[in-house]
DNA sequence: TTCTAAGCG
DNA sequence: GGTTGCCGCTTAGAAT
């Protein structure tokens, strides 16, 4: 385009677009649209991207704030270091990192720009807001017409006869409904800074600028600085007459910070004069080269956006293939050059999703894996070597192994690493016996020392241009991070397998490598021993520790190459992005803080159970007339039901006398002493031994306890906890709630625990889409009151308590997909009764047994069901044989939808809990989830202000993607233990 | 390792 | 025609 170069001049008109404010406000306006439009189908995020280009072809065939160009130019930051670092260091210091999907997709930017036929404008040591300067002042002086387009209000300054400013709105809106300006000319800066734009550097030098960490003088807000210029005119009269203010504290503050001011002006100033690199009349608009536009959108997998040109230049979409060379990220050599190609079919740019997955898969299986290649790297030279082919794959499999299974406490002894071309090495670190000859420390010879291989890793392991693949990466990621290490971005294996395949069967790597790839891994028993033999992997042999850490790593890689195709292929892809990726440094940072538990509390109730174990077998054994282990149920069985002959007894599927709660309950209501004292003892044995006996093993040295949230464990979606599991912590007798009681908080910190109200019913009323129930919760109605007074026609002001626990027993038995029998049960009636109570319901609530119903045809013919977010549950025994198993299959169908949309909603909301905090500069932190409810750790002082936040990030956590149509209630309580705040 | 019971949502 | 039976988890202890 530069052939056509003209000076600019009057007529002419000139787009200036502030390029990395502009894709910050691309990439916000993305996050409010369906995930699956912005990822491409290798998982790269590319929604800011397309947004970027939607608006840039808007701007180039319509123009921006009315103004349609005859130039245009996009004015990137060619690097953090400008002269102004020179002069101020700390000059946008602590600027928060770009969101990880951000950072990974502006290298691909520049790339968009030049498939428009743009130059990307940028020049070293200068921000993109000089050049801005620079060519607006050039422009205006020329007469020609000027738009700048940015989010940021320096440029502001620049607003002047000819010069406008526009700020396209914010995807996000702030507080009290905010909208960022837009469209400003002279009078609209006067209107929003109260001085005309040359003077707005002075206001910034006095009130400083927090966002760019612009110091300014203490004390002066824009209020003041606006009044003090409006009395001297200017910041250097005022500066050096400051003698002359009355108020004695403002007179001294702006006497001692004059040096202070001066240098934040300099700071704020824009720099007109700085040297252009490309010149105005190379900004004049060419033609665009539709072709290529459109080879690199379909490179990009946009859709709209490309249908458009396409239309607009009357182009036959099929006839333009995918350009990848367009998209390749970076400019030049070495720089992230994968991130543009990632996971693409290798040559075969018109790949569907489909054939891609065929290809892997058929890849996967002919690929033979040869432990013999896998290399054991201990030196610094193949290490580099290494980290450099991984950086040119910019994709690379990463397995750590450590001397234990807790990653809390877990030491490092190795790194295994892995690439698409089935090479896989492991790096021995801290290897300690074995066979190996071994120095003074105690450390096996030959490993590179571990501060120089974490060095030397770290960059590689922390770049948005290389991809990192972990298998339960939670656990890799916490041991990384306990060496300073912060791995980012991952794609997580076991994750992608529970999104494509929740239901069919494990998601460990063996499990997987035996499914995907016909291959029996090594087990870990295998190199490390089992039972009183095993050892911890330090103490495992190189070559062997090789041998099957490099497979972890390499079969890894595999199973990426295999599944993550998949995910676009099967309309996976938002789910994985939006509910499983993101979760990952979530629960890491959770399980790393833990909850403080108190010992004391604990051990005093250890003492306590003990007492009245002991007195109640005593009891027991004297009612039954001899002595037998409480503890076992046969036995149980064997007096109860043998020796003194009680009624009603039933066995087990393995023929042995079943004694539950429920049996025991019913023979206590006849009067029989026994069993009530049986009861009692179970209750305080299982609050002994599982709770006050066995937390304090788990408690660190500060005595907080660490669990471990699986987050593929179940088949709905729900996280589950383990070692210890902290999801079920007593809560229902007061007895137990002695042990929930112990769950405290720091000094000076209060729990608060906020959860769903009803949220499983809600999610029935709106997938069902039942009226009755739909007012009731908007109404704020008692739903179980409502549901007892539409069943059995009684007004709500006359309800009982017994028709109202009837009615909620019904209600849950819905949920979990009710039968007659169980319902019977349940409410201690016949079973005729209960039926003619589901009848009752259903007549009521036609829509819900169509949803039962439509459920169990969908899955029958499908062989899975949906989350209202796209998550799919898998039931193969759906077609069993067996009717019995048949009729339980249906009722997981049933009841996944419901559970398992519950555990998407509070899945979102626990990922944008953090940023949500922080970015209202509050301290909370997450610790605990269970299922409906989160469990924070707040300061003292800042509780009023953090129990609106989190009430609000989990009413609001369906949307944008969906709105339902019930509201979402959360109670929140602050106390000083958790079963005070539940 | 499997079964039974009990803790939670 | 008898049987079984309400969803999702983890842990402890006994029995195998």
């Amino acid at each position: 385009m530069s052939g056509k170069s003209s000076a600019i001049g009057k007529g002419d008109r000139l787009i200036l677009v502030d390029g990395s404010s502009f894709v910050f406000r691309a990439f916000f306006q993305s996050m409010n649209q369906d995930a699956k439009y912005n990822y491409r189908s290798d998982g790269l995020p590319t929604g800011a991207l397309r947004m970027f280009c939607v608006k840039l072809w808007q701007f180039i065939r319509e123009g921006a704030a009315g103004v349609k160009p005859t130039h245009l130019a996009i004015v990137l930051d060619k690097s953090e270091g400008s002269f102004r670092r020179e002069i101020y260091p700390e000059y946008k210091g602590h600027r928060p990192d770009a969101p990880e999907d951000l950072k990974r997709q502006m290298p691909l930017m520049r790339d968009a720009v030049r498939a428009f036929g743009l130059i990307p404008v940028e020049l070293e040591r200068y921000e993109a807001d000089d050049l801005i300067a620079a060519y607006a002042r050039e422009a205006a002086a020329a007469g020609a017409e000027v738009v700048i387009v940015s989010a940021d209000k320096d440029l502001m300054q620049l607003v002047g006869p000819h010069v406008r400013f526009y700020d396209f709105e914010s995807g996000i809106k702030g507080k009290n409904g905010y909208r960022p300006e837009r469209n400003l000319d002279v009078e609209g800066v006067i209107e929003r800074w109260g001085v005309p734009p040359e003077k707005i550097a002075d206001v910034l030098a006095l009130t400083g600028d927090t966002s760019d960490n612009v110091p300014g003088v203490p004390g002066i807000g824009p209020k003041t600085a606006v009044q003090l210029l409006e009395q001297f005119g200017d910041l250097e009269t005022l500066l050096e007459r400051a003698g002359e203010i009355r108020q004695p504290k403002r007179r001294e503050t702006l006497i001692e910070n004059a040096d202070k001011a001066r240098l934040s002006r300099k700071l704020v100033l824009l720099d007109e004069k700085a040297p252009v690199p490309v010149p105005l009349a190379d900004l004049t608009l060419a033609e665009i080269d539709a072709q290529k536009l459109i080879a690199f959108f379909k490179a990009m997998e946009f859709t709209t956006i490309t249908k458009r040109v396409a239309t607009e230049y009357d182009i036959d979409l099929n006839a333009v293939e995918a350009d990848p060379e367009l998209a390749r990220g970076g400019d030049s050599a070495g720089e992230s050059g994968a991130a543009g190609e990632v996971g693409l079919a290798e040559g075969d740019p018109q790949a569907s999703p489909e054939r891609l997955v065929k290809q892997r898969r058929e890849e996967a299986q002919g690929l033979k894996i040869d432990r013999e290649a896998y290399e054991c790297l201990r030196d610094r030279d193949s290490l580099d070597k290494w980290i450099a082919d991984a950086r040119e794959a910019g994709i690379v499999a990463l397995d750590t192994e450590t001397d234990s299974l807790s990653a809390h406490s877990a030491e490092l002894v190795g790194i295994s690493l892995g690439l698409p071309d089935g090479r896989a090495c492991y790096i021995p670190l801290q290897h300690r016996g074995g066979s190996d000859l071994f120095d003074e420390t105690g450390l096996v010879k030959g490993q590179i020392p571990l501060d120089d291989a974490l060095a030397a890793l770290k960059p590689l392991l922390e770049e948005p241009g290389t991809l990192k693949i972990g298998h339960n990466f939670k656990y890799d990621w916490l041991v990384l991070a306990r060496y300073g290490i912060e791995t980012a971005p991952v794609d997580d294996t076991m994750l992608i397998s529970y999104v494509l395949d929740a239901g069919r069967g494990g998601h460990g790597m063996d499990d997987l490598a035996e499914r995907h790839l016909g291959h029996t891994t090594i087990k870990f028993a295998e190199v490390a021993g089992s039972g009183k033999k095993a050892v911890s992997f330090d103490r495992v042999g190189i070559e062997e520790a090789t041998s099957y850490a490099a497979e972890d790593a390499d079969v890894t890689m595999r199973l990426w190459r295999v599944l993550q195709p998949r995910l676009a292929a099967e309309a996976k892809m938002s789910v994985y992005q939006t509910l499983e990726r993101p979760l990952v440094p979530v629960i890491a940072c959770m399980e790393r803080r833990g909850i403080k538990v108190d010992r004391q509390i604990l051990s005093r109730l250890s003492s306590d159970f003990a007492q009245t174990l002991t007195r109640l077998e005593e009891e027991i054994q004297e009612d039954a007339g001899e002595r037998f282990s409480v503890s076992s149920p046969r036995q149980i069985g064997e007096i109860l039901f043998g020796k003194l002959g009680l009624p009603g007894g039933k066995k087990t599927p393995s023929g042995q006398w079943a004694t539950p709660a429920s049996a025991l309950e019913e023979l206590a209501e006849q009067g029989h002493p026994l069993p009530a004292k049986i009861l009692e003892w179970r209750q305080q044995a299982k609050l002994k031994s599982t709770y006050s006996d066995a937390l304090p093993n788990y408690m660190d040295e500060k005595g907080r306890v660490h669990t471990s949230f699986s987050l593929a464990a179940t088949t709905t979606g729900r996280l589950s906890s383990s070692e210890p599991n902290l999801q079920n912590i007593p809560v229902r007798t007061p007895a137990g709630r002695k042990i929930r009681a112990a769950f405290v908080p720091e000094k000076g910190m209060k729990l608060i625990s906020a959860d769903y109200s009803q949220i499983e019913l809600r999610i029935l009323a709106h997938i069902a889409d039942i009226p009755q129930l739909r007012k009731a919760f908007a109404d704020g109605i008692d739903i179980h009151a409502a549901t007892a007074s539409e069943m059995f026609d009684i007004p709500l002001a006359e309800m009982t308590s017994e028709y109202r626990r009837r009615a909620k027993t019904i209600n849950f038995g819905i949920i979990y997909g009710i039968s007659a029998f169980g319902l019977a049960n349940r409410l201690g009636i016949g079973r005729e009764e209960a039926g003619a109570y589901i009848k009752q319901y259903f007549e009521r609530f036609p829509g819900i047994r169509d949803y039962m119903e439509e459920t169990k045809t969908y899955c029958r013919e499908y062989g899975y069901v949906s989350t209202i977010f796209g998550r799919a549950c898998h039931y193969p025994a759906i077609r069993a044989g067996n009717a019995n198993e048949r009729m339980a299959v249906e009722r997981q169908a049933i009841n996944a939808p419901i559970q398992g949309s519950a555990a998407d909603i509070i899945r979102r909301a626990m990922i944008r809990m953090e940023d949500a905090l922080s970015g209202s500069k509050l301290h909370a932190q997450m610790l605990l989830q269970v299922h409906d409810e989160l469990i924070f750790e707040v300061p003292e002082d800042e509780v009023d202000q953090t129990i609106p936040l989190i009430t609000r990030i989990m009413r609001e956590a369906p949307h944008p993607a969906l709105t339902l149509k019930v509201p979402l209630e959360v109670e929140a309580r602050a106390a000083d233990n958790w079963d005070e705040a539940h």
